[in-house]
DNA sequence: CGGGGGCTTGAAACTGATCAAAACGCGTGG
DNA sequence: CCACGCGTTTTGATCAGTTTCAAGCCCCCG
C-alpha cells in the first residue's frame, strides 16, 4: 500500500471517488529510503517525477545569505515537488530529514491520470494551494512574530499537519530535526532557538527529548503561537482517524 | 480589451493556443475601480468570483501580532484570489494600493472554460505554482536577508515583475505604495526602511520620488539583493515586450 | 491657513546574533 | 570496556542590527 499515506492525505482536505481512489492506488512508482542529509532532488535538477513521502520527514532548503534557510517541511502524504509537474526547474534542495523512504511516480504516468480525472486534477491542484497558503503562513510567522512565538507556530502547524495523516498520537509526534534545523526553519540562530525552547518547556508547553515532541497544553501553545489551524484547509466531514482507516 | 494585461501575463509564462486566448478574451467581467485603502476582498469572504488586476496596485494583507503583514503585491494580469476557485475561504484581505481597477470574473463563469480546456487549466494551475514560487522567495528573503538586501530584493522582484507585463520603462516604474508598506512587506519597521532606502539612494543604487522608482544599477542592485529571477518562470522565447503586442 | 499623512532625523533600549567553551549522548574502534 | 571523536545541546558574555520613542519637516489637500 505505498500511496496509503497520499491518499489519506488527499482525502483530509478534499473528497474522492472510490474510482479516483482506485487510479491512485494503481499507480506505478519506484520506492527509495533516504538517510539523514540525503538529497532526494537537488536544485537546479528537472526531475521527471514527483516525490511521495511515504514515510519520515523532508525539507526543503537553500543556500541564501551564507545561511542554509528551509522554507518548508514535508511529512508522509505530501508531494515535496508536486509543481515540477508545469516548473520543470526545482530551485531548491530537497534533503532528508533522518531516515525517509520516498515513492517517485513518473511525471509521464501521472500526467494521464489527471488528464482522465478532473477530479485528480482538482485534488493536486488544490493540494499545491495548500502548500502555498502554508508559505504565506510561513511569511507571516517570519515577519511579524518574536522569536518564541514564531517557534511555537512551527510546532503548532506539524502538530496539526501530523494529526491530519494519523501521526499524532496522545500529544506526542516523531521529530527527527535538530534545533539548528528549527533555527534554518524560523530564521533564528541555533542559540536563540535553544533558549525559546528552553523557554517553552518551561512554561510548561512541550517536551522535546529524543524527537519526540509532547505538546503538553496545546491550546495554550496555539495562543501563544497565535496559530490557527484554518489556512491548512482541512475538511472538517471525515475525522483524521476515519480518514486514515479509509485509505487503508 | 480588459482581459489584455491577463493574457499578456499568463503567455509571459506559458503558451496558449489561439483558442485559448479567444475563451480568456471572450470571458464575461463586471470591472470595478477602488481607491486607496479600498479592499477588493476580505479576510472571512467566501468569493464566488476571481479577481483580475487590470490597472494599479493590491497588496495581500493580515493583521498577525499587532502588526500588518503585506504577504504578496500584486500587479496589472495578476489574479490574487485565483485559489478561491478551489479553496472557499479568503484569509486575507485584498487591499488596493493608491487607485485600482479590477476586472471580477465568476466562478461559474471560469469552471466551464477550465474543463474546456487543459491548456488553461494547466496554465492557471501554474500560474498559482508561480505564485507559490514567489511565497517562498519571500519566506527566504524575510528568514535570511539583513534589511538592505531584503528590500533590495523587493525591488528587483516588482521591477522584473513589472517588466514582464510591460510596465518597467527605461529603468522606472510605478509604485503606488508607502515606505510604511515597504516595512509591512518585509517586516522591518518603517523607521528602519527609511534608513535603508536612503542608504541605497547613497550608494546610487536607485531613486525613488513621487510613486516613481528608477533603478540607477540594475545588476548591482540584484547583486546586492543576491537577486535571481528564475523562480519567476518567466518563458525564455517571447521578450516581454513582444508578448505585450501579441496580447494587444 | 490649518491639518494630516508621509518622510526624515536623533537617541535610547532591546531583541536576537555572535563568539567561545563546556557538557552531553552516542557510535566507532581499539 | 574504555577511549575517542563528533554532532547536538546548553550556558555565559559581549556585540550589533533593529526597534521604539519622540520630535520636526515637508507637502498636499481641504
Amino acid at each position: 500500500m505505498p500511496h496509503r499515506k497520499l491518499i489519506a492525505r488527499l482525502l483530509s482536505v478534499v473528497e474522492l471517488s472510490e474510482q479516483d481512489q482506485v487510479r491512485l492506488r494503481d499507480m506505478p512508482h519506484l520506492i527509495k529510503t533516504f538517510r539523514d542529509g540525503d538529497f532526494a532532488a537537488r536544485q537546479g535538477d528537472s526531475p521527471v517525477h514527483c516525490a511521495v513521502v511515504m514515510s519520515g520527514f523532508l525539507s526543503r532548503q537553500r543556500i541564501v545569505s551564507d545561511r542554509n534557510q528551509i522554507s518548508a517541511f514535508y511529512i508522509p502524504g505530501d508531494v515535496p515537488d508536486l509543481h515540477t509537474l508545469h516548473l520543470s526547474a526545482m530551485d531548491h534542495d530537497l534533503c532528508s530529514e533522518g531516515a525517509s523512504t520516498v515513492a517517485f511516480i513518473l511525471h509521464s504516468h501521472l500526467r494521464p491520470i489527471l488528464m482522465a480525472s478532473p477530479g485528480l486534477t482538482n485534488a493536486f491542484w488544490r493540494e499545491t494551494l495548500i502548500q502555498g497558503a502554508i508559505y504565506r503562513e510561513w511569511v507571516e510567522n517570519l515577519g511579524s512574530r518574536a522569536a518564541l512565538p514564531r517557534v511555537a507556530h512551527l510546532f503548532c502547524e506539524l502538530a496539526t499537519r501530523l494529526e491530519m495523516v494519523g501521526l499524532f498520537h496522545n500529544g506526542s509526534f516523531h521529530l527527527p530535526i535538530t534545533q539548528q534545523d528549527v533555527a534554518n526553519a524560523c530564521g533564528l540562530s541555533t542559540v536563540h532557538v535553544n533558549r525559546t525552547i528552553q523557554e517553552l518547556r518551561k512554561m510548561g508547553l512541550l517536551e522535546w527529548r529524543e524527537q519526540i515532541v509532547s505538546v503538553l497544553r496545546r491550546d495554550k501553545l496555539e495562543n501563544v503561537a497565535e496559530f490557527s489551524a484554518e489556512y491548512l484547509h482541512a475538511l472538517e466531514a471525515p475525522k483524521p482517524h476515519e480518514t486514515m482507516r479509509a485509505a487503508e
